[in-house]
DNA sequence: GGGCTACTATGACCGTTGTCATAGACGGGA
DNA sequence: TCCCGTCTATGACAACGGTCATAGTAGCCC
């Protein structure tokens, strides 16, 4: 929501992946990303040489960071650390924001991928990247608690996997049903994943 | 691929379901349905006088339809059914295209709800339906194998959103890893949840 | 054949899109 | 003051989108 400040460069991208996660890649136009960033319409072509690509392709990126950075801060917030702790906090943030603000959103690689996999490579290489990113941060917070490397980044793609799809899930049935269950069923299982140590 | 065979307007249908699996509804135009279906423009409007809107819908309606009678078809084709069977079988049919076909379609389901959940209401109505019909489906096998029907209705869901999820990721990666994946690590936790018999 | 319905064929309209071209404003060094 | 790089402001353009209007064809019943 922090639009105001900010360089206007910065506010572009981040309206871009706003706009690209409610409505798609291509439903969303460059005037509409200006107007939301209440950036000059002539900074796009400015900041923006390679056009909207560039744009999508940047707004991905930071959208992949973001989803990284906030693994970080999801472990640092729970009191003892557990894979199905950070699963159903990551969970949270998307229940939380469909329950207040509605379901208005969806995740914006995602959305990236749906619309450009095929037609755009460099857009899909970036989503590439960003689910990279974002699975190695959770796959290192899983390692972290002491699951094992290898199973830590499997563990990591299903809890990513999972949570794409219900989010596609709820944002269609508006209605957080599919989220919540998949933190259910899905907390013992990884939850099995961490060996056990006597008591503590 | 079967295209020659049917009427126009199912061949419509079904081209606009495999256009929207690969570039999403926005970029896929009206007059590209007709000429990936072979059919005369003029059908269009004869058809569907409800416009794009309406051609969306049914075609994420028939692919709710389809997605449904596969999993019958699947679970007739297991030698003994298990839960982890049918969702490896579910799995299988996309690294299949995939590896043989490459990495062009996803899931039109999918698509039209990350590009229509907040524009179109009836989109996102004819998303959640087929999703409903998908769900009812696996969720009914599943009872077939002695789960419990509310854990029924909960494991579909998890391997929908799995399956879904896995499919965006293995798009954007041009890799089948993430479906692989997430059908080795659910595969136990789905057959825990029939209930043991002495053997057999 | 006459009349009817089902379907097809085109061309035009109008809005929107991404992009470009051109020109203007601002701000600091020299 | 002049220069120059960074940024902004707008208008135009060509292409494409969905949709409509109009006219045409095919087949069938009476």
């Amino acid at each position: 929501m922090a639009v105001s400040e900010r360089g206007p460069r910065e506010r572009m991208v981040f309206s871009a992946a706003q706009l690209i996660r409610r409505d798609g890649v291509g439903p969303t136009g460059m005037r509409d990303v200006a107007a939301h960033a209440q950036a000059p319409r002539g900074s796009l072509q400015h900041y923006f040489p390679g056009g909207k690509e560039q744009l999508v392709n940047e707004a991905v990126a930071w959208a992949g960071r973001y989803a990284g950075n906030r693994i970080a801060r999801f472990l640092a917030a729970l009191p003892e650390p557990t894979p199905s702790g950070l699963f159903a906090e990551m969970v949270r943030q998307w229940t939380d924001e469909y329950e207040t603000s509605g379901f208005a959103g969806g995740c914006p690689v995602a959305a990236a991928t749906v619309d450009c996999a095929e037609s755009t490579a460099s857009t899909r290489e970036a989503a590439s990247a960003a689910f990279s990113t974002w699975t190695g941060s959770v796959a290192e917070a899983l390692t972290g608690m002491g699951v094992a490397e290898e199973r830590a980044a499997a563990l990591a793609t299903l809890m990513i996997s999972s949570l794409e799809g219900a989010i596609v899930i709820a944002r269609a049935e508006r209605d957080v049903r599919a989220l919540r269950t998949v933190s259910g069923e899905l907390g013992p299982l990884l939850d099995a994943a961490v060996p056990k140590t006597v008591a503590d």
